[in-house]
RNA sequence: GGUCCGUUCGUCUAGGGGUUAGGACGUAUCCCUUUCACGGAUGAAACACGGGUUCGAUUCCCGUACGGACUACCA
């Protein structure tokens, strides 16, 4: 058997697409991409209650920005369509019918009161798990308990029904993960879980089967939270006949909270500021925002790269790796089998990383866009300047305009700290000959000219310069700390420079 | 509660019957730098516990503890 491989992403649509829906994306790609197969993207929304608008597009979009483009999804259809599960509606039923007709699923009428007294009542008698099994279901309305007139004139007066799967009283189902081996349950501990709802719509775990058959899945690679109804998945695929066919499955861990214990979640992303879905999210309902990485300045490069490692690792020391890279080094059995603990501070260093390596042009591009929010606008000569003094020191392409402000505007006061620590007579001086060497100075300031002059004035003085240097640094620049000033000399240009110790003069004057 | 899954430095992890248990993030110290950062160097820091199996177990097996997921006409 040499089947094309085929994975798929099938998120629902109910919010944002979370961090740990992304990396299962990205695995599933990757995978894909591996083994030169196919990427797919199915809406799983057979849920009508819980659809949320915007929620389909932000899936498109969060992944687009990544770069992980399904080869088949609702927007780009490919021969196993619609890729859309309540599109796919009228397909189920006969599925479900197969089941009925060979006796492994039923018709069942019980209401939501019904099914209540059934649980109050074993939990009453003190059964560990109250549910609808093998046992129970001997004292419930359906098809198995019911004459059968009755449920052939329950159904034709259209009586509201679920059909529920037959789940043998004794049988080991067992299913070989990629990632954790065997596993096995006993049918005993599985209940007669709903396939088709009452809506006519079929419930997760038939429509994920019929679709995975029909749309010829080779691989399912899913969150870990799937793998308690892994067995009941099995059991489906071998009443349909299909176990032929059935895919393999992997189960991946679990992106767990940065502190104390449990999954990460949307809570964990505003307690400790940092960004859990890919994309900015407006909740349409309750109209709450949350940040995305993108939005935060996170590089989709360098999220990409940092995602991947949350649970895989290539077996070797290299950390960073294109999406190319990674394609060529992804497999599943480097694939983790605990929950991953999320911390920001690694993905942080990864956009540091992926920063540097971008060129100044690329990066001045971020600078003058943030600029133009601000209404300023500059060179991009100087811009590129300026980046190349800042990036090695940012962590997003904003603090390229945050932490390099002081290239752009002039310092309207100045750090307090560094200013009664530093700034005393012998710094007047220097600075003051200074300033009058560079006005006299016919050539453009360059880095060499610029120290050499300040080298001249601390000299001519019977200063040493060092004394005094932290001092032109807050008279220029208003903070104590910053790249070579030499080089932000010469950005400056010798007019703004010399303007800017005329104001620090004047203004400093008072506090020595 | 039940079922299933898991457990190597604070975090992500490599490793695998005999290793000085390796790397990365973070952290500490030092160097570079008349600043800060980058960079470099160095250090602290881990096999959950108890039984087996074995000449030898962090590695294999079994328990225990702890953690997690699931336990809907949600996915």
């Amino acid at each position: 058997m040499n089947r094309e491989v085929r994975v798929r992403f099938a998120p629902s649509p109910t919010g944002a697409l979370h961090i740990g829906g992304v990396r299962t994306a990205l695995y599933n790609y990757l995978f894909a991409k591996k083994n030169n197969g196919k990427f797919l993207l199915r809406i799983e929304d057979t849920d009508q209650n819980r659809f949320v608008p915007g929620a389909e597009e932000y899936i498109k979009d969060a992944l687009e920005w990544i770069g992980v483009v399904p080869d088949e999804s609702p927007w780009s259809e490919g021969q196993y369509g619609p890729y859309r599960q309540s599109e796919r509606k009228p397909m189920y039923m006969q599925y479900a019918l197969d089941l009925v007709e060979k006796g492994h699923a039923y018709y069942a009428f019980d209401t939501a009161e019904e099914l209540e007294a059934m649980r109050e009542r074993l939990t009453a008698a003190r059964v560990v798990s109250p549910q609808y099994n093998s046992i129970t279901r001997a004292q419930m309305k359906n098809s198995l308990t019911l004459p059968d007139d009755e449920v052939k004139e329950r159904l034709a007066s259209g009586d509201p029904y679920v059909i529920r799967i037959k789940i043998p009283r004794k049988e080991e189902v067992r299913l070989n993960d990629m990632i954790r081996g065997w596993v096995m349950v006993h049918s005993s501990t599985l209940d007669d879980k709903v396939l088709m709802k009452s809506d006519g719509m079929p419930t997760y775990h038939l429509a994920n089967i019929v679709d995975d058959h029909l749309m010829h899945i080779t691989h399912v690679i899913r969150g870990e939270e799937w793998l308690p109804s892994a067995p009941l998945h099995v059991l489906l695929y071998k009443y349909f006949g299909w176990e032929d066919t059935m895919p393999q499955f992997a189960h991946l861990p679990l992106l767990m909270k940065p502190d104390g214990n449990g999954k990460l979640s949307k809570r964990d992303a505003e307690k400790h500021g940092f960004p859990i879905f890919p994309l900015d999210w407006t909740d349409p309902t309750s109209g709450e925002k949350a940040q995305g990485f993108k939005e935060s300045g996170y590089l989709p490069d360098a999220f990409l790269n940092f995602l991947a490692f949350l649970g895989w690792n290539p077996g070797d020391h290299r950390e960073i790796f294109s999406v190319d890279e990674l394609i060529e080094a992804f497999s599943i059995d480097r694939i983790g089998k605990s929950g991953t603990k999320f911390d920001i501070n690694k993905a942080k260093w990864f956009n540091e990383q992926y920063l540097r390596s971008k060129l100044d042009a690329e990066l001045a591009e971020y600078l003058l866009t943030d600029l133009s929010k601000e209404g300023i606008s500059i060179s991009q000569d100087k811009a590129e300047s300026i980046v190349t003094l800042m990036k090695e020191r940012a962590t997003f392409p904003s603090d390229l305009w945050k932490e390099g402000k002081f290239m752009i505007i002039a310092p309207d006061t100045f750090d307090e700290g560094v200013a009664a620590k530093r700034w005393n007579n012998e710094a007047v001086t220097v600075l003051s000959t200074y300033r009058d060497k560079l006005l006299s100075l016919d050539d453009d300031l360059n880095p060499e000219n610029a120290k050499t002059l300040l080298e001249a004035a601390a000299e001519e003085n019977g200063i040493k310069l060092g004394k005094v240097m932290q001092a032109v640094r807050l008279a220029v620049t208003g903070i104590g700390a910053g790249p070579d000033l030499m080089q932000v000399f010469t950005i400056l240009g010798k007019k703004e420079l010399s303007k800017r110790i005329d104001f620090a003069l004047d203004k400093l004057k008072v506090t020595v």
